[in-house]
This record gives C-alpha cells, sequence and structure tokens, in this order.
DNA sequence: AATATTCTTGAACCATCGTTCAAAAAACGC
DNA sequence: GCGTTTTTTGAACGATGGTTCAAGAATATT
C-alpha cells in the first residue's frame, strides 16, 4: 500500500531525549536533532509536527522511564517506608554520577517552559501529580502500619518530598558531591520518622 | 574629552533582568534586549561585550536583591529563627503571587545553563554557597541559644534548606497554589525544631 | 505491470539569530 | 573652533533558526 518507514519511532524519541536532556529545548536545533537521529528534516516534520511535538514525544518518553515511575508503580503494593527510600537513594545516585550536569528532564522543563508553553506545563505538572499521589497513598498505607509517623497530614507531606526531590535535582547541576546530596536526602526523609 | 553615554547602566540591567527572567537565556533574542532597554544594538555590545556578557550583569544584578540576600545580611546578626522562617514565607509569597510563573532566576539559570555553561555554573554556585554559609552560621547561633534544635548537623541542616528552597521555587512554577507551599515550607521548617 | 499510497530526500524558504562596523554626533581640553 | 575621544546610530554581515515542498523511491494492492 505504501513505503514503509525505514526508522523505529522509540529510536529516534530515545535520540530526541538525549539531546533536549543535554541542551534543554530551547538551545536543541532541528540540526541537532537531525544529526541525533540520523532522520531527514522532512521525515521528523511529518512524524511529530514540529520541533514542539518531537520535544512533548521526549518528555513523555522520558518520564515513562524516569525514578518517579517506580514509585508510581509501587504505589499500592510496595513496602512504603522502603519505596520512599529507594526513590531518594536513586535521586542521589543520579546527581552523583551526573557529569554532564543534566539534571532531571523534568524540572529542567519545568524551569525552562513553565512560564511560557502551557501545553508543557500541563504535561510536566501532570507527572508531578502522579508523583505526588503516589507518595501519598504510601504514606498513608505507612501510617496504618506504623512505618511512617502518623502526626503528618499525609497530602503536605507527599507535597513536601516532591519539592525535595526537584530540590535535589538542582542541587545536583551546581554540587554533586555525594555526601551533600545524601545529607539533604536524609533529612527530608526524616520527616518520615 | 568624549561624548558622555546617554541612558543609566544600572536601569539598562534592570531591564535586561526583566526580559531574562520571564524568557530565559535561550529564547531572549538581542532584539528583545534592544526593545525592552531602549538601547540601540550597538551601544549593547558597546557596553556588555555581547549577549553572555550581558546575561552575566543581569544575573548578578537580580542576586543582589534577591531572598538570600537578607540572610547573607543577617547571618550574623538577626534572630535566627525568625530570619530562617521570613525567608521561607517571602519565598512562598513570590510563588503564591508569580502570576507570570518567572519562577527564581538563579534557580532557573541552575536548570538553564549550569550544564553548558561554567562562568554562569560558578556564578549560581557561589550564589547558593553564600545562601548556605549564611544559613549555617544562623543554625549555630540558634543552637547555641536553644532556637534551634541541636542534634542536628548544621551543615547538612543548611544545604538542606538550600534544596528546599529551590524545590519550593520550582513546585511554585508549577502549582502557584499558597496553602500547598505553605505546607511545604512548614515541613522544610520544622527540621529547625 | 500499473497504480495508489506513503516515506525519503535535499534543496529552498524567509525570518531571525548574534555580532560588527563605519559614519555621524556630542562632549571636552586646548 | 579645532582636535580628540567616546557614544550613538542604523545598516549590514554571514550563519543559523524552524519549516515547507516538490520530486524520487519503495512498498502493497490490483
Amino acid at each position: 500500500m505504501a513505503r514503509p518507514r525505514e526508522f523505529d519511532r522509540g529510536q529516534v524519541v530515545d535520540r530526541a531525549v538525549e539531546v533536549f536532556w543535554r541542551k534543554g529545548f530551547e538551545a536543541t536545533s532541528i540540526r541537532d536533532l537531525v544529526e541525533a537521529t540520523g532522520l531527514n528534516r522532512g521525515s521528523l516534520y511529518n512524524t511529530f509536527g514540529d520541533k514542539a511535538g518531537l520535544f512533548e514525544a521526549a518528555l513523555e518518553r522520558y518520564m515513562a522511564d524516569a525514578p518517579p515511575q517506580h514509585v508510581v508503580a509501587a504505589a499500592d503494593s510496595g513496602p512504603p517506608r522502603q519505596v520512599i527510600g529507594e526513590f531518594f537513594a536513586r535521586l542521589v545516585e543520579l546527581g552523583a554520577s551526573d557529569t554532564e550536569r543534566r539534571g532531571c528532564l523534568m524540572t529542567n522543563t519545568a524551569a525552562e517552559l513553565a512560564g511560557r508553553d502551557e501545553r508543557v506545563a500541563a504535561q510536566v505538572a501532570e507527572a508531578m501529580q502522579g508523583l505526588e499521589d503516589a507518595l501519598f497513598r504510601l504514606i498513608e498505607r505507612g501510617q496504618e502500619t506504623g512505618e511512617i509517623a502518623p502526626w503528618r497530614d499525609p497530602r503536605a507531606l507527599a507535597r513536601f518530598l516532591v519539592a525535595s526531590a526537584q530540590g535535589l535535582r538542582i542541587t545536583a547541576k551546581l554540587n554533586r558531591d555525594r555526601a551533600a546530596l545524601e545529607a539533604i536526602a536524609d533529612i527530608a526523609l526524616s520527616n518520615l520518622d
């Protein structure tokens, strides 16, 4: 019926994630994306519409595998305190080993585009809300079993942890010292006790 | 001896801060800066060298008046607990009233440029270090007088508060709800007790 | 084998990017 | 008022921005 496409869409989006993650949206040019993906300009536009469309796909792809995803997946089944602890341990690890100082694409995007692109802002906000809700359920469950201190408002605590996660990611862009990041994570987590 | 310049450098930098704060570095064009400052392109380049030079000046100007500055100023004299509390109250207020979702220019810059511009990264890192050091001294003093819980490592606590401040600013870009921001600030501050 | 459909290709589009420069204009010392 | 010095001005620079499009290539159906 028609000529088949010669590339794998998933692979192309993965390559685009790499570039956007390293350079941000505005600093990434179509030329960068053409070089990174191996696709011709026309094919890129044919597939994703425009630069913003490819960015949305890349952001979606990034978020599908980012650390918060594990928290969301374990929200109703995993051991609350452990899931949350491992989440922060992962953030520390990512920050400490991030030699390119890419940080987190979600956090970077919130900083760069939330004020000027409502679509993208909503996309990131939704993911953050998902993380918050997952943490909320974990905290509620943890409070029932006594793993987590019962005197805090679980919603407030969940919001605090989301903010702490973002703070940790931003901090890591300026200072990759593992001990410093661990100290921050430890204090954030201590509010569960 | 020579023709006098017709503009006030400080005013020009103030206008540049406005633009960079709203749009970020990459999304701001020389044309934007020319329109905002009223200066001719040539005069801009004559005065600041290039776009990066003007940005550095703008960032410096922004940081000189930003909330951390008050913390630094009160590091050795102000009432520790109150100074820290007012710092976070100010961040909540700024976030809740930030209808344009500009966020914090320092935090935005860390996210956008820390990975690609070492000069700017160092500029922001130095300011953050200054805030951390000021918080450190406030915590030490607070621990001596009993205002602040003595069992925490003051350096770790200072780092945690810096990260919390950044997390609060990023969070506010996605959700301006005052109660939510206050809840986050309250939990962060509760680690002083 | 012809046709319809889709993908690939690469040139080309205009706009804008950041930057430069030569000439005009404005002050001062002489 | 002449010469020196610096700023202002506006045009111009080449490069690159994101985007479009017509033509060729590759498949499945007929």
